[in-house]
DNA sequence: ACGCCTTGTTACCCTTTTGTGACAAAGCCA
DNA sequence: TGGCTTTGTCACAAAAGGGTAACAAGGCGT
């Protein structure tokens, strides 16, 4: 297993030196800097594979500094785990546009840390994960992107794959539509959560062309689940 | 296996020292040098099957000496890793148009190092590798730099080739245009990844004239794929 | 030096995707 | 059954993603 390289950007020394501690415990390789010139510096000299960056910094904030990060196509590809200090109101963090790929609200347990680094590390596509999932005669490859029931190929928009995605590897429970919310579309992007009846929608239509759209169930009141057995 | 020699240009002592050290263990032969004058004379004795080249150097840079190589048809087709220090920023090492074929930064493991190695002079074909690739009626034959499509001989340019070899031995599986940009163009060149779109269109346009152009297929949102089967 | 080929980049266009509001339909409970 | 809540569905507009042609720069051979 390979070692991930993770910039902590943080300017409380307490904090920082605890999250050096945890992250090398864990098998990481982390590299700290106080502020954004500084972390700016680190980047200059080679891409991390993940930032974990303090939401409020002296001087540029974190904020500002990942939304500018996102802009550049050199780091964009970077996943950025915010820290939020308990009281930065968490719809702000959600609101604001920024790109962020997750949040952790200060303070955290290093468990909850980690698992958050691991998830989004595996979203982004840095840790291999399964590639291919089948669930009865479903069959989802992540290599080849392809999605297929039987021998018949699906097509299906990139959201609806993610989506089946994380159906086919959580089948059998329910999950709200916040839930879903975080799990697919990541942490922190703000959408309605209507939206996604209509993203189950789509998958259902899709499903229909084979007489599966039984296969995702809505448990009202709760959310979706998607099952092979009704 | 045959054995590769390996020039090192590197002005520390300590890390000569130490590359020497992790190239003899890993069955290279590797040939040291501090700058690149001392480096020009061991070129003028015997070309080497790769450099491994320190950026920064006293007298003429690396960056400098590794750009003039480049423009001499003798030690062109000779491979070069440049070795970053931490502080010299990525950017520039992709950035300046200096033809090296990867780069790593200091510290690195001596593993990743051996990877890279072996990545490059596979690239560059000096490790073997296979000579025929084929699949279904298409047949690459590196040695001759032939592609053809059954007993019909595809006219391509160099990057097309390249970009074949690689679907070719990669077939089945998504790439993001990052990716594609790493393994066809190599890692420390800069271009833009749409320049990727266009080499897909001008292999199709070859393609099409065959009626295969649904071997390189787009998946949206996430890159190209080649296969055989739609 | 000249012309041809290769290659990277950009601009424009079109298609697909996606989020959202509005309204209908369905479910639940008294 | 009636009224309230929760979902389903649709249409629409904005945005994202790709396809393509045209252009410019560089390289190479003659």
């Amino acid at each position: 297993m390979s070692s991930f390289n993770i910039l902590i950007v943080e300017d409380e020394d307490a904090i920082r030196g605890m999250l050096m501690m945890v992250l090398e415990q864990a098998g990481f390789m982390p590299i700290a800097a106080a502020d954004a010139e500084e972390a700016q510096k680190i980047l200059d000299d080679k891409l991390p594979d993940l930032i974990l960056l303090d939401w409020m910094l002296p001087g540029i904030s974190g904020a500002e500094w990942a939304r500018r990060l996102k802009k550049e196509p050199i780091y964009r590809d970077i996943p950025i785990i915010l820290l939020t200090a308990r009281g930065e109101e968490e719809d702000k963090v959600r609101g604001l546009e920024i790109g962020a790929d997750d949040y952790v609200s200060k303070p955290f347990s290093p468990k909850e840390l980690i698992a958050r680094i691991r998830a989004v590390l595996r979203r982004s596509g840095k840790i291999p994960g399964q590639a291919q999932i089948t669930l009865g005669d479903l069959m989802l490859d992540t290599e080849q992107h392809r999605l297929s029931i039987g021998d018949k190929q699906l097509e299906v928009s990139p959201t609806e794959f993610r989506l089946m995605h994380f159906f086919m590897t959580h089948p059998d429970k329910v999950y709200s539509r916040t839930q879903l919310l975080d799990q697919v579309w990541g942490r922190s992007v703000y959408i309605e959560e209507r939206t996604i009846d209509v993203h189950i929608r789509r998958l259902r239509k899709i499903l229909e062309e084979y007489g599966r759209e039984d296969l995702v169930q809505t448990v009202r009141g709760f959310g979706y689940r998607f099952s092979l057995v009704d």
